[in-house]
DNA sequence: AGGTTCTGCCAAAAGGATTTGGCATACCCC
DNA sequence: GGGGTATGCCAAATCCTTTTGGCAGAACCT
């Protein structure tokens, strides 16, 4: 037995000849330890939690970037499993109700606010948690995988004035959200670079697709209103198209539109509009990882940034005459 | 030791009123039971795993009815955790990799194919499953939570029919789930009460908005073309729609359009599409009901139907005056 | 008082993997 | 052969809950 428990967890001292025939025979005879004992002896339990961002009382057809979260959630439940570790996804009522006895090793948190009550709920438990995106709310933390938000805005704005916009406007959402905040101090800055007018539009969050409407609405009424917008919240894509169509703007003849998040919403938009991909099933595995690594106190890389890559389509002319990825 | 224990499990005798107290006092001193051990003894998990009809492979910008299934998800892992059960999210590469160990209870498998692998690779492990829509394949199972796909589709022809369309045309996924085959042969006797002509195109899944375009540009191409399309996978709608705006015809001025599940894509179609809400928030509860009753050996119903709400948008002609669900 | 019922308490076992320290064997080298 | 190293084996303890059968006291009834 001992033998055989250091065998299959590469402890103590034991033949590579033995080992080899340990896993032989034990993929022979099809044995698997069970979890509940291992559970009971380590302490751990090998379910890693996943925390969408999702509210309780979403109203169904309120247009939430859902995509992207069931890629996320389903890379991260292969990346967990891929590592023996079973991915629990927890409702939003957690938070209220608390994660009774549930057996958790540590848990993943995606976009969270400051004082984020997901966090606390697992930090509480003690539990480690590694976010996705930034928690402003913890500055000092560094377990976190996020998108270059900087060097993304830069891009889409850089994109924007290479099609020829010269006054573009930010439709940001009202949130303390990591990307949000980054994104706007990264437009604030070329802005005053490039010596553009500042055009930011702070939009509510809910409910989204109205707000954005009415937003854009405004902005395009103005005397001077801008020839390219850059939306930085999947929600909002298709208010500020409507706003668009209603204003009587071509798109891309007479308005540009770029969205900083890719969606549904954005690749199946009239037009389908260009949009960064932030591919959220790398950060999913970069996040499992990272949690894991934290978890078996191997060294990693933390923070990790992702790289993300800019969906060209019609909204903003489309594909360049050079291919692009 | 043993009266606490009974005491928190409705087991044995004990007094009402001790009940009462060891109740109070757990609540007081946080106790939880260690899920290791109690799984260790009874052998139960805890776990449920859900497997979603998702490809691995599925390209992102392949446009699936993704809000349906994380919809669905949420609430399943909602309601798993109000009975103490954590919900897995099962990757797609399961059926590839198979469950290692992994402690599990049971499984809901969504939209199963006639002999699904997923189905049979919770089954083969003698685990309980519980379907969410019928498994075609196992005729005699009654384990499975369902649309009412006959009588959604008469709702939706009836509706078309009632908005005046004659000629209706039905586009439907070559695919052996059971609510497809279940809608195609409603639509089948419907037209024949109906005395009205059969128009049945079926598309391949995939790519699904491409096949869709051009099967409608086609059906749309025709001397006696259809003036309404039922189109009963989400993926379709986009294409059908565009097929339409090819065609020239005004929706819904010369063709109705109406959707046989909800999604993103025709809650933001151009125009919205009328479309069935096949509630997948009283699917997930549902099936975890279903399922763990089945553990538990208690009594419940099954199958379970649920019934769908036609939500009626632009594509059909909107709202009627008599207000509606 | 004797019998019965109710209820709390006790001790022990089972569930399966891991860890520990030490023992024992085999082998190698000088 | 003596000393050393490498490795397999062993027994016992631990993780925590649930279940079992029986014991013991309290309360009640006739």
């Amino acid at each position: 037995m001992t033998t055989v428990s250091h065998a299959l967890n590469d402890k103590g001292r034991v033949d590579p000849a033995t080992r080899a025939l340990v896993a032989q025979v034990v993929h022979q005879l099809g044995y698997r330890a069970n979890r509940h004992a291992q559970g009971l002896r380590s302490g751990r339990s090998g379910a890693l939690a996943l925390l969408l961002p999702i509210r309780t009382d979403a109203r169904a057809d309120e247009a939430l970037s859902l995509d992207f979260y069931l890629r996320l959630a389903s890379a991260a439940a292969g990346a967990a499993f891929s590592q023996e570790q079973a991915l629990m996804l927890l409702p939003p009522t957690i938070v209220q109700t608390g994660l009774h006895g549930l057996g958790l090793d540590g848990g993943i948190v995606v976009d969270p606010s400051p004082r984020d009550p997901r966090v606390s709920l697992l930090a509480g438990q003690g539990l480690p948690v590694v976010t996705i995106e930034r928690d402003l709310g913890r500055p000092d933390d560094l377990w976190f995988v996020a998108s270059e938000a900087a060097v993304n805005a830069r891009q889409v704005l850089d994109h924007l004035a290479a099609r020829g916009a010269r006054r573009i406007a930010l439709l940001v959402p009202r949130t303390d959200w990591g990307w949000a905040t980054e994104t706007l101090s990264a437009y604030d800055s070329w802005v005053r670079e490039h010596r553009v007018p500042r055009l930011i539009t702070p939009v509510a969050m809910e409910p989204g697709e109205e707000s954005a409407f009415l937003a854009a609405r405004r902005l395009l009424d103005r005397p001077r209103p801008p020839d390219a917008i850059f939306v930085v919240a999947a929600r909002f894509v298709r208010g500020v198209l409507r706003a668009a169509e209603a204003a009587g703007r071509r798109v891309p003849g007479q308005l540009l539109i770029a969205a900083g998040v890719d969606s549904l919403q954005a690749r199946e938009g009239h037009p389908p509009v260009t949009a960064l991909d932030l591919h959220p099933e790398r950060q999913a595995e970069a996040a499992v990882e990272m949690l894991l690594a934290r978890l078996n106190d191997d060294r990693v890389e933390a923070p990790r940034y992702i790289p993300a890559t800019l969906r060209l389509r019609t909204s903003t002319g489309g594909q360049p005459v050079t291919g692009s990825s």
